[in-house]
DNA sequence: ATTAAACTGAACAAAGTGTTCAGTAATGAA
DNA sequence: TTCATTACTGAACACTTTGTTCAGTTTAAT
């Protein structure tokens, strides 16, 4: 064992203290798990658990970077450019995700932490949306809504509605979600950038 | 002393345990403030803020309750029906007094606890707005998005934006604030209900 | 002055955190 | 198989925080 291949024990250990805590996340809210929960669960030492993670917030993160990564990857087919409007996309594909990780998902979403989580997730949409929207601005328009508060809009509600639909037992289909997405957003980003009779 | 009208005592105890919580909660985060931190503070023993409180949840929510009813009161002017259309009214004073009050604010909404108060804060936005919707709903109609789901969309996306403006610096007025707000919603709202031909 | 209620703060038990370290187990290389 | 290395174990420890208890003190109305 002199290699720098990363120990499959060491891996292996990681994951059983990865499954542990969102085995436990299933049970009560993360802030109610101590880390002597954790390392009876997973079947570790303490010194093993220290040795691996600081504190268990950091554990959360690692826990949960390859889920944001994929979230992440989600937004890049996000938004369109048919030639005249700026339009919302399909986002079918990341409820039929959710969907099938609810394992994980359902944890993270009952976490008070989840925030950090969403606040990641949110930050870089925002990027993107951001620089999208900026670059394709009609020319000689101004936005009636700040591109700032507008991308910041749509990701917190497709965020929002995420939220919703898993804390509702998810009632209805990723197709329907989809949909009420853009029913609630693509109106709003027409009005914006082209409709400047709406009165309100 | 014998009297039943509460102690003058004990509600200038309970106010200053109360400051001594918002004067930390701008140094530091909610979480790693304890209660010795608070009873310091506050200059009150410590069995004190026992017999006051049981956690320092409980604390906070109590801390936080009138501000919640506040906010609850701003909602019932919130829609008008104009006879024709449902629409989100004015929520410019709102934003002014979250502008004026944002001492006890801004320290909430750094909070990691404050999504206990915001869901409270929609929860009673949310039955306010669906009881409203639902009894204006256009006979014949209908919506193209669940009315639920259009109530959480609608209270979610006013919580997002106060929470964007006090976390940027409160960088537009409560006037542009709203019209923004409106911009965002309204456009929305009659896609929902009226009009059948938004293409998505 | 008397009295009842509220406040004080030290002492305590319990629970959790994070570190240390001597010992054990696993594994790749010789 | 033996050896060396690295990872894991778990008991012991010091430290922090929590929440309770209680005997004594302060406050203020009567």
């Amino acid at each position: 064992m002199k290699g720098n291949e990363l120990d499959r024990r060491v891996l292996k250990t990681r994951q059983a203290i990865n499954e542990a805590l969102f085995s436990l996340m299933e049970e009560k809210r993360y802030n109610k798990i101590t880390i002597q929960d954790i390392i009876d669960r997973a079947n570790v030492g303490r010194s093993t658990f220290y040795s691996h993670f600081a504190t268990k917030d950091e554990l959360l993160f690692s826990s949960v970077e390859d889920e944001l990564e994929i979230l992440n990857q989600y937004i890049k087919s996000y938004i369109e450019y048919d030639g005249e409007k700026p339009r919302v996309n399909s986002v079918m594909e990341l409820f039929e995700h959710i969907q099938e990780d609810s394992k994980i998902v359902k944890g993270l979403f009952k976490t008070e932490s989840a925030d950090f989580f969403f606040e990641k997730v949110e930050i870089y949409w925002n990027h993107r949306l951001e620089e999208y929207l900026q670059s394709k601005l009609p020319l000689g328009k101004n936005p009636k809504v700040p591109i700032k508060i507008l991308t910041n809009h749509i990701s917190s509600t497709l965020i929002n509605l995420l939220k919703w639909w898993v804390n509702n037992n998810m009632s209805y289909t990723p197709s329907q979600m989809d949909q009420y997405f853009r029913d609630l957003i693509n109106p709003c980003i027409d009005s914006v950038f082209y409709n400047d009779s709406t009165k309100s």
